[in-house]
DNA sequence: GCTATGCTAGCACACTCGTGCTAATATGGA
DNA sequence: TCCATATTAGCACGAGTGTGCTAGCATAGC
């Protein structure tokens, strides 16, 4: 048997130099060959682990949520329910200069949905999680009686995930809202909710 | 002289144009050569009218914001403060195909912004508007009694157009939240200011 | 050492892109 | 009527695209 690579790590490598060249140039200057060199390998290596773009943008999006989802298990071992649940919120603000690429990243391929459409069924799996995300969130709140009981626990969710989604996505684009500005309001929206 | 054409309508037709392919076959299929050929024009003609490919895509998203503004102002005259407020702010939700695609073409050239520079300060423009536009509605409703007039207004300003957005956004691209349910959320946060 | 094979490099093809440019057309004013 | 010119049509160019394909390389197992 020749030489063998260690496929994973290769195709992180390679959705990491994805995320680059989104970040440097936007998604639409994303071509094969431009990842390929970002990585520092052929086209002809690259297309070997990703066998076209389509199967390239996927994994690279799916790669981000993978991350993400991990820090998000990592913070539920924080004992305290109330930091353990804003821990969890804080994953999907643009906090740092890491969330902040993953979100732009994620929002990056999600508009690139029509012409790769198994991009937005990947963006809505991740929209679907974090929703249900945020009533478990609410629930676990609830039960530890940190948050009135008596409040609409799907309503409340929908309202926090459209909170969080819309003050990602202001920090990222715009200049008037800062992350901490936006973790703030998100840690008052939640007391409002006692 | 010869022929002289309507120059701000024809823009306008092209703009749709630029609309439909949008909302067709995504941003990143918008060329040149589809749009005029979508417009019924060639692409010399259009080339007459907009010089750039920049200049055609800034037309288009600024006609969308004009659009919207409009139909803003015309709510300033309904008399009842509270359906004066929600009408305007149903002007950012996709409840019907109009705002819907309007949406759709907003969110895809922001999208677009690292590629041409000048689709993120459009962009930026318009957040900033919708930004005073919360807080004047929200300062209008506490003059009038009907939002507690203790509330820090910069504070609620900035949930409420996170909310707003963030919400549209899951309407666009989910299938978890429908227009009804987040028109109702919108009016459900505002009765939770009273 | 030899060979089978996973891996690499990169060319080729057919296409599309934005834009510069020219020639033809048609019409308002004199 | 005739001309100046706004408008139209569309070709041409160089660059860049995704992907198919082949030839070579380097190495693990015999």
């Amino acid at each position: 048997m020749p030489k063998l690579i260690d496929r994973d790590q290769r195709q992180q490598e390679i959705a990491e130099a994805v995320w680059r060249v989104i970040q440097r140039d936007g998604v639409g200057a994303v071509s094969v060959r431009d990842v390929a060199a970002e990585a520092g390998l052929s086209t002809g290596s690259l297309r070997h682990v990703f066998a076209s773009k389509t199967e390239l943008l996927a994994y690279s999006m799916r790669l981000v949520q993978e991350r993400v989802l991990a820090r998000v298990e990592a913070h539920l071992a924080v004992a305290d329910p109330w930091e353990r649940a804003l821990a969890i919120l804080d994953e999907f603000l643009p906090l740092d200069e890491r969330r902040r690429s993953e979100m732009e990243v994620n929002l990056a391929l999600i508009a690139e949905g029509p012409a790769h459409p198994m991009l937005t069924e990947i963006g809505l799996d991740a929209q679907r999680k974090l929703r249900t995300g945020c009533t478990r969130i609410l629930a676990g709140l609830a039960r530890e009686g940190l948050i009135a009981s008596t409040c609409d626990l799907d309503a409340e969710a929908m309202r926090l995930h459209a909170l969080i989604d819309g003050a990602a996505m202001h920090v990222l684009l715009g200049d008037t809202d800062t992350p901490q500005t936006a973790q703030r309001m998100i840690a008052d929206h939640l007391r409002t909710l006692a």
